[in-house]
RNA sequence: CGGGGUGUAGCGCAGCCCGGUUAGCGCGCGUCGUUCGGGACGACGAGGCCGGAGGUUCGAAUCCUCUCACCCCGACCA
């Protein structure tokens, strides 16, 4: 929905890259072959030796190996050149919902998984201006979409040279703090000037008649997204997931003796589940009679539904519910005439509480630390972003990242301006940039 | 690729060092009864090529050799 909202327009390209496609460009060619699938053959044969194995058929040899894409670039931009020639052709804004594979070494659930799902948006601008334009955009999407649909504050900035995507001349980053104060890079967005342009020849003709190279931008997030949503909030009773995000956001589970009671009871759930969706307001009611609501309690708790409602034959009475919040574990009863409203409003209020909770403990979590010792002691004791002046060579960062395992996670957009030294090296400094151990 | 570890019932594990009736425990699963406002209780019951192959032995989950898979740590991570 934001993509169409930025203009977007969603579109599907091939898995398999051809090798002399993907060795284009140099950079990004370099920068992802330590890491490929590489598809060599197209056939497999009952193994002469054991006819219930089979073997790949050495006669059905590729003559070129199809590489599976780690990313799309290359082949977006071999399909692109067909499509460019002229300014009137230009911005083209396309999304691609897909999966894609890259062999690392070790793999860690969620966050780095040889293959994921991701959005990965390619576009094609006249101008650097707009196509910068463009990479901020992207950047403050992602960054929406974290805090306002996840609660997960970031902070927006852009990546050292060694941090940056290969290929890329700039990269924007969003990045989250979870809860065992490790840096999460949560988003990508690229600034790639005119290097995917230049490597497979595209051009345009602009308004005043010039053969011109096209602006790139690439941008994406991935299923990562759900790792980081899971170590933002989750609690030891399990998930707890922002409203705008659950499946259900509301459960209701009834408490009852008997067939006679549960009918009982079913009509007056009946009839709020009925007022809730009209108020756009996803519900379960759970009436089976396989589970004890003990059991359903802790069930909807470590799925992380956000609110819980259970109804008995004392709230018949009464004309009550009870109202359990996932994110609190607290409980009131509430009138009956009275719970959609203020179902209604714990929405917004949960999706909010949530992001305060979090944003606090991330301010907390980051802290200005000005010598190297300090660094050291923080990054050890305290975890977080440790907010330090960074001489700006990459020799001070590999070497940083080399002692204490700290990265730049990234250089905040929003930073003061305070000249200083380097915490490492004592060299001048123009600002301080952000390191923390990252995932 | 280096280091460490684990494969035994659907899940989690004990048993292995020191070989010996029918391989055990918890959870889960089935039936019946009592329960039902925070993962109920009792009784009965079902469920195992002990990762795979080979070897030693009268006898192997247990010892030996090989092999496969997975997990953790590290290197790596646009």
């Amino acid at each position: 929905k934001m993509f169409k909202e930025t203009g977007h327009q969603n579109a599907y390209f091939p898995l398999f890259v051809p090798k002399s496609l993907f060795e284009a460009e140099e950079k990004n060619a370099e920068g992802f072959a330590k890491e490929c699938a590489v598809v060599t053959h197209y056939r497999l044969k009952t193994d002469p030796e054991d006819p219930k194995k089979l073997i790949v058929d050495p006669e059905a040899k590729l003559e070129e190996e199809l590489v599976v894409r780690p990313t799309s670039e290359a082949l977006i931009w071999n399909t692109y050149k067909n499509w460019i020639q002229s300014y009137r052709d230009l911005p083209i804004l396309i999304n691609q919902w897909a999966n894609v594979v890259r062999w690392e070494m070790r793999t860690r659930l969620f966050l780095r998984t040889a293959e994921f799902l991701w959005q990965e948006g390619h576009t094609a601008h006249a101008t650097k201006k707009e196509a910068i334009a463009e990479t901020a955009q992207m950047n403050s999407v992602y960054a929406e979409f974290a805090e306002n649909f996840m609660s997960m504050p970031v902070i927006q900035g852009k990546k050292t040279e060694s941090e940056r995507f290969a290929g890329a001349e700039e990269t924007y980053c969003i990045e989250a703090l979870m809860q065992d104060g490790k840096a999460l890079q949560a988003g990508t967005s690229h600034f790639l000037g005119q290097n995917f342009a230049k490597a497979f020849d595209v051009k345009f003709a602009s308004k005043e008649g010039k053969l011109e190279y096209v602006w790139a931008t690439s941008w994406g997030v991935s299923t990562r997204l759900m790792g980081a949503l899971i170590m933002t909030h989750s609690d030891d009773k399990g998930l707890v997931l922002p409203p705008k995000l659950a499946p259900y956001q509301v459960v209701i589970v009834p408490i009852y003796k008997g067939e006679e009671q549960l009918a009982e009871i079913s009509k007056v759930v009946n009839k709020l589940v009925v007022e809730l969706r009209l108020e756009g307001i996803s519900v379960k009611y759970d009436d089976r009679d396989t589970h004890k609501p003990g059991w359903k309690f802790a069930q909807y708790e470590l799925q992380g539904v956000p609110v819980r409602l259970a109804i008995g034959p004392k709230d018949l009475e009464k004309g009550t519910i009870e109202l359990a919040r996932r994110d609190t574990l607290t409980k009131e009863f509430v009138q009956q005439e009275e719970i959609v409203q203020k179902v209604k409003s714990l929405m917004v209020e949960i999706q909010n509480n949530l992001f305060q909770r979090v944003l606090a403990f991330r301010n907390e979590h980051i802290t200005e630390v000005n010598d190297f010792e300090e660094f050291k002691k923080v990054l050890k004791t305290k975890g977080g972003f440790l907010s330090a002046h960074w001489d700006g060579t990459a020799e001070t960062e590999e070497k940083i990242k080399e002692l204490t395992k700290a990265t730049i996670r990234c250089i905040p957009f929003e930073r003061e301006e305070e000249p200083g030294t380097c915490v490492f090296s004592g060299k001048p400094s123009q600002g301080r940039v952000l390191f923390a151990k990252a995932y």
